[in-house]
DNA sequence: CGGAACATTGACGATAATCAAAGCGAGTGG
DNA sequence: CCACTCGCTTTGATTATCGTCAATGTTCCG
């Protein structure tokens, strides 16, 4: 099976053979771990970066008092490339969220390929634009929607997401790592609270969740919920959820 | 005065006297626009994407129950660069929240300008990388901050990055020409209670606001309210705003 | 002067947080 | 193989933050 970053930054850009040769190169040598590893730690020197091979990750954040928020799920080929040069301190780390294979990529490697191969280049430019993107969609989606509508639309990423990985989704259903107090952490809710949530889509047969397999059993309606899919927004403002059954 | 998106660039990265002239050739013929201005809608195959000389801007999405979520406060010299090839279809439109001074630059302009200034190239790789970085700091925000460390937050992060731009700040002081229904959308609250959190800042002596014009009275209470500032956050757990008069 | 947009206030309601306890399930060691 | 533990999930009761609704005030502008 191929290496899942050069996948993606396959689909991000152009690469001509010599290309995916230089970033192949750039992937040698993976390392496993296991769950709950940190495999990047706030050190603004930080002097090579993390890509997930296999396995969920995540970049977090802690706060004062304690409290986590999860700013972004990385899956098979994301990778946790941040400004070559930075000033400002990074306070986020990152941490597996199952066991991982990934690699660690020296910046300078990546700047002399990037300065090499005008693709790969690209590539990278377009990599940051998409990750912006999904930041995007996130501040929306803790913004502006109350606890179903958020882990509905969670749901809806990660499917969408996964789907575009060799092997990840079969009928609507994949490997899920996270625990409820991880989903919790990425949508700004209280693991409790998450738990309820999960009841209320399983309930109405929606999805099924066990032992971290996920099944969408009603895409459609997990869309609507959520109110995913440009398709859907564009249909005029139709109603949310109210034929859900209430809890 | 100096173009803010060139010198905004020249933070990013090392530029030469041609690429410096290569951009001001990009940011030719502004246009003035008035507050509550469209100056880029939803449309995936636009071929320009705007940059702000003067004034404030964001970026928001609508949902369809009528809310409204901003993702990103546009100050001089933020660019709303996207993928330049997407795919997918661009759910953000940028709308003025004052009176602006922008730049629309084409895609291909861009484009030819980072194929052939490789220093060009560098400084939006790491501006897409700095505009990640504050999305994740708005996630974390939304995501796990009360309203009032919210707000404090914000203030505390355009504070900053208005000091930034020549002249934008002096003596804590600012033009701040949000509504308080904008700041709603900007923190994910309503506006009824960004009024009594606002108030609570007010009656404290923290900031002062007066027709648009921002005065921060106690910064470093500010910053302590907001868990702003790394230098706090290593100095150990200390305790949340617990000493602040209640409501 | 009149109107519109914005800010403020109060009363009430609902969503989500908190606290606490019990149940489950997988892996470990005796 | 069973008891035991640990991490995770589930449940119930209670609290509080924030949202909603609605009315009044204020400021700005033509």
């Amino acid at each position: 099976m191929s290496n899942p970053f050069v996948q993606r930054l396959e689909g991000l850009a152009c690469l001509g053979e010599a290309d995916v040769r230089t970033l192949e190169d750039l992937c040698k040598n993976p390392r496993d771990v296991g769950s709950k590893r940190y495999i990047f730690r706030e050190s603004s020197g930080a002097s090579s970066f993390p890509v997930i091979i296999s396995g969920w990750a995540a970049r977090h954040q802690i706060l004062r008092n304690g409290g986590r928020q999860i700013t972004r799920l990385m899956l098979p080929g994301d990778a946790y490339y941040f400004d070559a040069t930075p000033d400002s301190p990074l306070h986020e780390e990152v941490i597996t969220l199952s066991s991982c294979r990934f690699v660690q990529i020296p910046h300078a490697c990546m700047e002399r390929a990037i300065k090499a191969c005008a693709p790969i280049s690209t590539a990278m430019r377009n990599y940051g634009c998409m990750e912006n993107a999904i930041l995007s969609s996130m501040v929306v989606n803790i913004g502006r929607r109350d606890a179903l509508e958020r882990m509905a639309y969670l749901i809806c990423e990660l499917h969408l997401r996964l789907e575009m990985i060799d092997g990840a989704v079969r009928d609507d259903e994949f490997a899920f790592p996270l625990t409820q107090d991880d989903m919790a952490d990425v949508l700004g809710l209280t693991p409790v609270h998450i738990n309820r949530k999960l009841q209320q889509l399983r309930q109405n047969d929606i999805i099924s969740l066990r032992s971290k397999r996920m099944k969408i059993l009603d895409l459609p309606k997990l869309r609507q919920i959520a109110g995913f899919n440009s398709a859907y927004l564009t249909q005029g403002h139709s109603e949310p959820h109210r034929e859900m059954v209430a809890a």
